[in-house]
DNA sequence: CATCGATACAACTATATAGTTGTATCGATG
DNA sequence: CATCGATACAACTATATAGTTGTATCGATG
């Protein structure tokens, strides 16, 4: 089975809304179903099922069958891709630091004249 | 003066665009204007500029003007503000961790009859 | 197996977003 | 100070997204 590549229009996309962030928050028990989820929030349903479904497709919850609810779980490797894509541009900055430290001591070896 | 307080709904939407992500990587150096930055996508000109301005607005980029140019600047601040939001997230997952197992040393101790 | 609670999805509306072209502003320079 | 390179922005189009209501499916249970 293939590993999709991470999709991280999707995950940032849907990282971009607080009401989505909240759902991630509270799935991080991994307790509630989407009714239950979905009395938290002044929508519809409908709509707060849409929601998880999108952090479903971006990979940062999952649902498993409990009964006949189904329990929102969220996907800490999920959040991790996430993470580590920003980790990276961190590790850049701070490759462009080093990069630059090195160009002004090799000025200070070799001044030009 | 005051800081505003971090738009995450800005951020993450910034970041869900492959394009934004690959100004905000060339600009962790620093050193290209507008145009420059514009020369590497097949949009207009014009389309690059307003990308850069999601981007400024979402606190990810700032723009420093070196003559007639505006060079553009990643602003690693605003990427960690980002990645502190993911870094709770995995915090609170950790918790939950920890509280389970006391649940289950709990039982242990006291089982129910 | 009829019922009901929980979830899924279709169809629709309103608004936001990504792109376009054209015009205006702004700063360095002959 | 006219010019030109660089940036900003207005106005528009096409598409994506967030919400709605209504209907269908699915699983546990009397």
């Amino acid at each position: 089975m293939q590993v999709a590549p991470p999709d991280f229009d999707r995950m940032f996309g849907a990282l971009a809304d607080a009401t989505r962030r909240d759902i991630v928050r509270r799935a991080i028990d991994a307790e509630e179903g989407v009714a239950e989820l979905a009395g938290y929030y002044s929508m519809s349903f409908a709509a707060v099922q849409k929601h998880i479904a999108v952090l479903e497709r971006a990979g940062l919850v999952t649902k498993e069958r409990v009964g006949r609810r189904k329990v929102v779980c969220t996907n800490l490797e999920g959040l991790r891709i996430a993470r580590r894509l920003l980790d990276q541009y961190e590790e850049l900055w701070r490759g462009r630091v080093v990069r630059m430290s090195a160009l002004i001591s090799d000025e200070t070896k070799e001044p030009p004249r």
